[in-house]
DNA sequence: CATGAATGAGCTTTCATTCAT
DNA sequence: AATGAATGAAAGCTCATTCAT
């Protein structure tokens, strides 16, 4: 973030000295991601996208089978980025409430800096076999991490012991993600953000009976908001 | 086949005897809902639609304007029904958990018996601007509903009055809906139901910090699942 | 012949009242053909067959699925009549060789008036497999004709016992079709026909051996040539 | 596989060191011929080619002008040798049935180690001008020789006088090329190959009229099949 | 109302060939 | 000579929609 050269919203930057012909290939994916995110999948047609990228209409099939291919290319390069772990310097002991709350916070960051790859990623899904198996590995690995937490907050006695961890994952996730999706980028509602990460993470942190020993949630007053602290519980990369 | 409507399912039979036309129009709705449950929207052909319902290619166009068109009217004729309030006869007196469970049965339900077509609901909002109305219609419908019944809840002091109940409302409505479709609809995932439902049932409950007056949700213990009773607080159907 | 509507060439007229779409197809057939004959399979595009149909481009995918598929139906529907048995009045007893002869001379009159269709046939057997089964199963009911005529004369003793009546027929098929194929198709060979005609036959009966019960060939003079009697012999229909 | 040309079956190697250049040209013709065979001339790609011979697409421009170039190369390069006459060895006076069975049997063989080359020249010459012209060319050679050796032996009295020496000449070399052709190229017919050599070289011998002065065919009686002599009645080496 | 033939814009994809490096 | 990226003309095919009968 701070040393990198400049990156452009969620897309990364290559990194090293390209030959000619990957600059033209990630220039189509650049490209691509331009006209799919303007026109939807449907309406995107390759010469769209051929003419953004400067490139002759046959040049395009060099480096992409078809206009599937390059749209899971977008999001398999493009995706997983937005979804990896990013770490936040101090915060020391966040509390269990304060985890989850940071969770649903980088969840809002990911949702909102990329509604239109997600809308994308949700519409491809839909017909799109190999997009859905894209969107379902990306769900499994958040659901898993989720799980994983929710076990050992049962053994710690911090959560409701009678919860099947599995399913509860899946349910929290669902409501996460689905909450924010709906909000940002179906429905574009105008709700306050801030108030809106506030409550989803209060129901998620009742929901789960969460108790923390030092008591971190006072009875039935709004959580103090940060985002400093390691988010783990909600990182969806897909290759950890 | 020839002097009978043949209601199949869901699909709602014509109460009165009909036109010729009327008879016409019902046969297109029937094999549409078919065909685009068997081929999805976009590789639906309006001549499989005609074919099916054994009418000539362009009599299609007597009754709908185009596909879109007759893809709308399968939505809205035959959705909303999915959604209608079942009353349950007897179960006096159900508890605040009950509620919940019923209502989250209810929906399981509904996802069960018309996972095609809310597929289809999902995948045509993503490009049809109206399809994507009706269903924000559809989820407003549900999360108005459930918003007064937890905002009657607080006035009872047995809910978090901490919560914002339009934002909770909202929040919980997408962890019930979007838990379903993936489960029934997209994944396909075995998790065995019963245990889905209370499951979910137990963190809405949780969500909420449900108290009932005479604590009927026992410390972490499953609920006794019934589906008698009224089921208010998840009627979807957009014309109440 | 006499009493019908003025065929043109080797393609049949339709018989009876067309309804308007087979009118379409027919039109189609004939614009193949001759588009076909005048550009080869190869150089021939679908628009080319629709603008001679005066139809729109894709009224050709109403009547037919591709080129290949309209090449095929032209070869199936107007080849097979080109072969038909053709009757001709009285000629009473004609002798073996004068029967050779008349097969032959029907075999010239054939490539002559279906030159082009001819080549294309030997153009598409070379990369369409339907195609081939097609030529394959004209030349082998040619054989098989020649075959049962071989060994019938094999019994009356008036051919060479020693030959293997099956090899010697296809032999005797592929010298005749091919001769003819080469001078007239891909050679364009200036022989005098009647000539060639006769030659190939004296070729067919001295290889056969053939021996008249009245010597009808006399020693070293050129036979007398007719085109009286039915051509059985050389008979090509696949349906027979 | 670094310094040594690879010479394989029929494809003759080259003789003499060969510059980087020609070196590169043979492999492309060899790569060439493999993937002619392997895909027929219309399926076969210039990046096929290049690719089977291991350099750049643009390398092959540098050599050919274009695929049917390579083409006809191909052909002109490899083809003539399977034609060459070879000798063979003793075989002191030869009859004339035997200089015939001889002759076939040679073309035998050429078929079945080049049916590959041959389909291709049959199918390049329905649509490559040149390529007709060179299987022209091909034919009149050894159609010539035929009738040199007919005229011969008409001179000879031992060969039906009253046969035009060039059209029986076209007409024999029709019948053996072809049959070959139908048996082992077009149809893979399952004959004895044996049988079928005896029977066309007796159809060949009986349509001359073949009278040996020593009567070296007993009537009806199967020739002695020896390979053996010098094969000249069907050197179709195209340069002789 | 029903028919079904006709329409044609519009899209994807291929691949021989060129050319700057 | 070799490279391989870039070119772009061409053609096939689909299918929602129209309309004369």
């Amino acid at each position: 973030m701070i040393d990198e050269p400049a990156p452009s919203g969620a897309t990364p930057e290559p990194r090293t000295a390209l030959t000619k012909g990957q600059r033209t290939r990630y220039n189509l994916l650049i490209s691509a991601e331009s006209v799919f995110e303007r026109l939807g999948f449907l309406d995107a047609r390759v010469a769209d996208i051929a003419a953004e990228a400067k490139v002759a209409h046959g040049t395009f099939y060099t480096y992409f089978e078809s206009k599937t291919d390059i749209f899971r290319a977008v999001l398999t390069e493009f995706l997983p980025p937005i979804y990896q772990k990013s770490d936040y310097g101090g915060a020391t002991n966040p509390t269990p409430f304060q985890r989850v709350e940071f969770g649903n916070r980088r969840f809002l960051d990911v949702y909102r800096g990329n509604s239109k790859m997600l809308a994308l990623l949700e519409q491809a899904a839909t017909f799109d076999p190999e997009v859905k198996v894209l969107r379902t590995k990306l769900r499994h690995t958040a659901e898993r991490r989720i799980r994983r937490n929710i076990i050992r907050m049962q053994e710690d006695n911090i959560v409701d012991p009678g919860l099947d961890a599995e399913i509860a994952a899946s349910c929290l996730v669902a409501m996460a993600t689905h909450s924010f999706y709906t909000w940002l980028v179906t429905d574009k509602r105008d709700y306050d953000m801030e108030s809106a990460v506030i409550t989803l993470s209060r129901l998620w942190g009742n929901a789960l009976g969460l108790k923390s020993e030092s008591s971190d949630r006072p009875e039935y007053r709004s959580v103090t908001s940060t985002t400093k602290g390691v988010v783990e519980s909600l990182d969806l990369d897909a290759t950890s």
